[in-house]
DNA sequence: CCACCGATTGCT
DNA sequence: GCAATCGGTGGT
């Protein structure tokens, strides 16, 4: 766990207003205890049904210094949304087998971004249940590929606005948080040792970290 | 064109 | 510990 490059090009006030507009590492921050909000579309076991969960771990991909975050290189045709609006989803395929939910942060164009890593189910667990054949209810949306699996967030869903798509959007929470537990990110191998996942560190839902993260 | 690899997960 | 399975990336 190391030094991490000052990113911060906005303003307290701004962050006040809109909370998708602060500084990535603030946004991954305040998104612990939002609450994230599915209509499961039609096709998809569960159609029409109500998700939702509170987010309960998070990463931030910081903005210019950051080789692990997919907006560094450029924009790509997998990375073209990440340089979208703040509040913007940014949804990639994984391993070729799972999805994973970003929150897309900073200006339009900047290229930066949160990934959203756990969830506490809320509403419509069982829908989560029949989703996610077998597994115990506190690893349903835990891990950034289960809680696109529990959800059904697919490419489908690249680019939509979280702010106020009826049928995936985030609202953030105005009640006092918890503990919020820091450590390095899961599964990098660049800039390993980072200080940028957030989580709330009574959850049972938190994403089981590997045994090379920095905890602690 | 080809080889390699990844912000993961579940099964052996 | 490792396979599954796809597309981005960089080299031939």
């Amino acid at each position: 766990m190391r030094q991490v490059p000052n990113t911060r090009a906005s303003s307290d006030a701004v962050e006040r207003l809109d909370p998708f507009a602060g500084p990535t590492v603030d946004v991954a921050r305040h998104l612990i205890g939002a609450t994230l909000e599915r209509i499961i579309p039609s096709g998809e076991v569960g159609a029409g049904s109500l998700v939702s969960g509170r987010i309960v771990e998070t990463e931030a991909y910081l903005p210019y210094v950051d080789p692990a975050c997919h907006g560094y290189r450029g924009p790509t045709k997998r990375s073209v949304t990440i340089f979208g609006r703040p509040g913007d989803a940014y949804v990639y395929l994984i391993y070729g087998v799972y999805f994973c939910l970003n929150v897309v942060t900073e200006p339009p164009g900047i290229g930066s971004a949160v990934l959203i890593r756990a969830l506490e189910p809320l509403e419509g667990i069982k829908t989560m249940r029949r989703r996610h054949r077998g597994a115990p209810d506190s690893r349903l949306a835990s891990g950034p590929g289960n809680l696109c699996t529990a959800m059904a967030i697919d490419l489908r869903d690249n680019g939509v606005d979280l702010r106020a798509d009826p049928s995936l959007h985030i609202v953030f929470s105005s009640a006092p948080q918890g503990r919020i537990g820091i450590t390095s990110r899961v599964g990098l191998s660049s800039a390993a040792d980072w200080p940028l996942r957030f989580y709330d560190a009574r959850s049972a839902s938190v994403s089981r970290a590997p045994r090379t993260h920095n905890s602690r």
